[in-house]
DNA sequence: GTCTATAGGGGGATAGAC
DNA sequence: GTCTATCCCCCTATAGAC
């Protein structure tokens, strides 16, 4: 047995206790999964953990880092090639489809490739772990920026700060259709199903039209 | 020292344990709040929690359902209100006020008597404890059906299937704006305020102009 | 790099005095 | 009803062998 088979035999354990991490994050909330059932899951050791990330802050930290810049670097590159084509028809349709696709795709595969991750990041603007919070609230203020730019141009009509309000409006419904799709199975008594491929229709016609209504008329110049 | 008084003077510690609870669930998630927090910060012994409530579930249950039938019959009773008023103007306004406000109330007063619980209610939703949300889920239910059913009649242009999603999106941006707070003074710069009094406000026009939009044009009578 | 073993702390629950 | 004291479990982290 070379070197290099040993290697290659273990270059993924780092790997696999991301995706244990991830997935067990996503099932039981991060506080509840201990570094037990996650280190069981991905069929390494308990001490692996500590060895690899430091500690289990050092692995949360990790499995958010992991998919966060892709997710967000995704979101740039697609609304960059929205606005190199000009203000198409339906520009806000399409900018709100390049914010939510990347987490709420409507390809079957994708949608379970990233399924774990999605629920995760949906609470992750409201997890009670401050440095997680922070972490991903900080990811997203720039890519919030870039799309607010745009949306202010395809949105004239709508003031700055009624416009930012409508903005997190959008994430949250995004948020909770990826973080609690069980619910609209109930809700709805079995008429509607979280992993329906229309739902991003759904929903991109909702938020366009939110995004869209004529700005209040009286409030925008008090103190607030 | 009669009975009587001696009862009075102990009346509360119930409530105690109930406040306290609330506030550090809250604060730090139901998993992380300790028993031992919740019983000193309620100037209560450690035995009290499961003397009053047998067990730290107990405890949890007892925390929404002290909160969740009031929330949803008030909900229920300005729903009545305005069906006994006929179908007057900005009636989805008025529907979705009579949903919103008991929890994003736009008095301040009452915003703050109602945060901690607001904040809970945010992410019961999405909450890993099955028990939870399966509580909520289960309270929450009669309401949409009622709400579901005089959007319906507002809204007849929606197809059914899309006015639950639409509902479902509804819940969500609430859901949101209830539990996070925080996120919009942060991703706004500081030009936005949770607990702005116009929130309410933007929030209802927000999600009527998402409700009143055309339905959709192609699917709905797949297989979903 | 990966393991075993264990330290060290905090958790929920309960028995029994008052 | 409320307290003290304690049981027993599971947690994270680490030391040290391999």
């Amino acid at each position: 047995m070379s070197t290099t088979e040993t290697r290659a035999e273990h270059v993924d354990t780092r790997e696999s206790l991301l995706d244990a991490a991830e997935s067990l994050f996503s099932e039981h909330g991060i506080q509840a999964a201990s570094l037990r059932a996650i280190t069981h899951q991905a069929g390494a050791n308990l001490a692996a953990v500590n060895y690899h990330f430091g500690s289990k802050d050092g692995l949360v930290r990790a499995v958010f880092s992991r998919r966060l810049k892709p997710l967000n670097e995704e979101r740039l590159r697609r609304l960059a090639a929205i606005e190199a084509d000009g203000d198409a028809e339906r520009g806000v349709e399409r900018v709100l489809h390049a914010f939510a696709a990347p987490l709420l795709s409507s390809a079957r595969t994708d949608r379970e490739r990233i399924r774990d991750f999605a629920r995760l990041m949906g609470r992750a603007f409201s997890e009670p772990n401050e440095e997680v919070r922070g972490m991903v609230a900080q990811e997203f203020a720039e890519t919030t920026d870039r799309f607010l730019a745009v949306l202010a141009r395809l949105l004239p009509h709508v003031p700055e700060r009624e416009l930012l309000w409508r903005f997190h409006f959008t994430a949250g419904a995004l948020s909770h259709t990826v973080s609690c799709g069980h619910l609209i199975d109930e809700l709805s008594h079995g008429r509607c199903h979280a992993d329906s491929d229309a739902t991003l229709d759904y929903l991109l016609s909702f938020l366009a039209a939110g995004l869209r209504a004529p700005a209040l008329a009286a409030p925008a110049f008090q103190g607030e």
